[in-house]
DNA sequence: TTACATGTGTGATGGCCGTCACATCCTGCT
DNA sequence: AGCAGGATGTGACGGCCATCACACATGTAA
């Protein structure tokens, strides 16, 4: 079981070797003890729903493996890519400290493993420790940023070409995560369907095709499966004006 | 001085009547004493400045009376409001918790009073005041879903009128600030320029102006100046699919 | 292998709305 | 009163992109 879905469980939070890279887990040992006593770990398949926007908040989600989006969803079905979320992340954390229903549904993008936490206990938890009042407040201004980032995108930005070529150029800042940088080229991996990529930026799924194409035959771009590679790098901040 | 802007100044928190209707300041005895002693108390003017984006983040303060708008502008100068802010909730909260620059401009929108309190008085502030910290958390999580708000209301919304009319309507439901409900007829007073609703909405002002001037042919709003009566709200929220 | 689902490329069409341009109105100020 | 500057109303035009409609590719289950 343990390598049902290609990666290790990690069953102990303080024999963690990532926790200090991250933005919760990186916590004095005592916390982390207690953190081990209320913690409930399971391990989700690509697709898996973490919980859905407005349903009442059952607890908090500690992200140790995999990816995830949240995403929300309009009456007519049409949604939006709030963020991805990387390991290390404390997802339902807005819910949970407000006592509202979450405000997005989380799908996992890739294979991932979750501690779920519960409210109460997470509550208790705060209140006990506070450094991880700290990195909750952390947490929840990560979250602002990345908000306000995505207004700044969708809102500020001129044309989808525009829109996509900043998506791109921030993935490929990241090459802690899945970029590899060359000496000239930058390739990076995607994981993202074209259909997501349009609900990120606010357009259609057409418009993302036709837009990749046209990056493509300039020669920008070359998309091969879910690796990228990014050609023309100036080019592409050209488009790009905020 | 104390009537130059046409409401009294609240010089002490302790004594202040409004404190428990307020996000931030509904705090124990001790706690506000400690933060009459860290705070400083300015006024301003309409169209006061707090703060600028980008700059290094100096303080916190915490709104007491008036309304502030918080943008963010791209680099060719468009720009985007993020949120109003009302009395009692604390501005730059994001970047001194996370030490980074201020993530928005913030002015007023009415002559106003606020707090400021230094980054390194409100940290330490927070350390020994736990219920402060709860406060920090609740504020931050407002802040979320604010932004979430704003996110759905750009991202989602396919018309300029749709995110009007949500708009329109969004201000109706605040009966408590500036909405006084009649039997049929809801009027609610918009201080708002059509250049500022046009950046809450993310259109140009032209179209904002179109789509009022719409309604009000429609019979659906009557706008006299700073006032607006809304006449067909069920028309309004026709509009609106989210 | 065949089927079926899911993801992707591409043309045609039309409408929304951004932009430019200007007129008009309103408010505060001297 | 009269002026200046900001806020608002309105027309004309054109481009971007959403939508519909399919074909093709890829992956996956039977």
């Amino acid at each position: 079981m343990a390598m049902a879905y290609n990666f290790h469980i990690i069953e102990n939070c303080l024999k963690c070797s990532f926790r200090e890279q991250r933005l919760f887990c990186d916590l004095p040992n005592d916390a982390l003890s207690k953190l081990q006593n209320i913690k409930a770990t399971s391990v989700y398949p690509k697709g898996a729903m973490l919980c859905l926007e407005g349903q009442p908040a059952r607890g908090v989600f500690v992200l140790c493996t995999g990816r995830a989006k949240l995403t929300t969803t309009s009456a007519e079905g049409k949604s939006i890519i709030l963020r991805i979320a990387e390991p290390g992340e404390v997802l339902g954390l807005t819910a949970v400290v407000s006592g509202s229903p979450y405000e997005a549904t989380i799908e996992t993008l890739e294979p991932s493993q979750a501690n779920f936490i519960s409210q109460a206990d997470f509550v208790h938890f705060v209140q006990e420790h506070p450094d991880v009042g700290m990195k909750v407040a952390k947490q929840l201004t990560h979250n602002c940023k990345c908000a306000y980032g995505e207004i700044r995108a969708i809102g500020l930005s001129n044309s989808v070409p525009e829109k996509i070529a900043k998506l791109v150029l921030k993935w490929s800042e990241n090459p802690l995560d899945f970029a590899r940088k060359n000496p000239r080229e930058i390739a990076i991996r995607v994981t993202l369907t074209q259909e997501e990529i349009a609900q990120f930026v606010g357009t259609s799924r057409e418009t993302v095709s036709r837009v990749l194409g046209d990056f493509r035959k300039k020669g920008w771009l070359r998309i091969k499966g879910a690796t990228w590679t990014i050609l023309n790098k100036p080019a592409l901040q050209s488009l790009v004006t905020t």
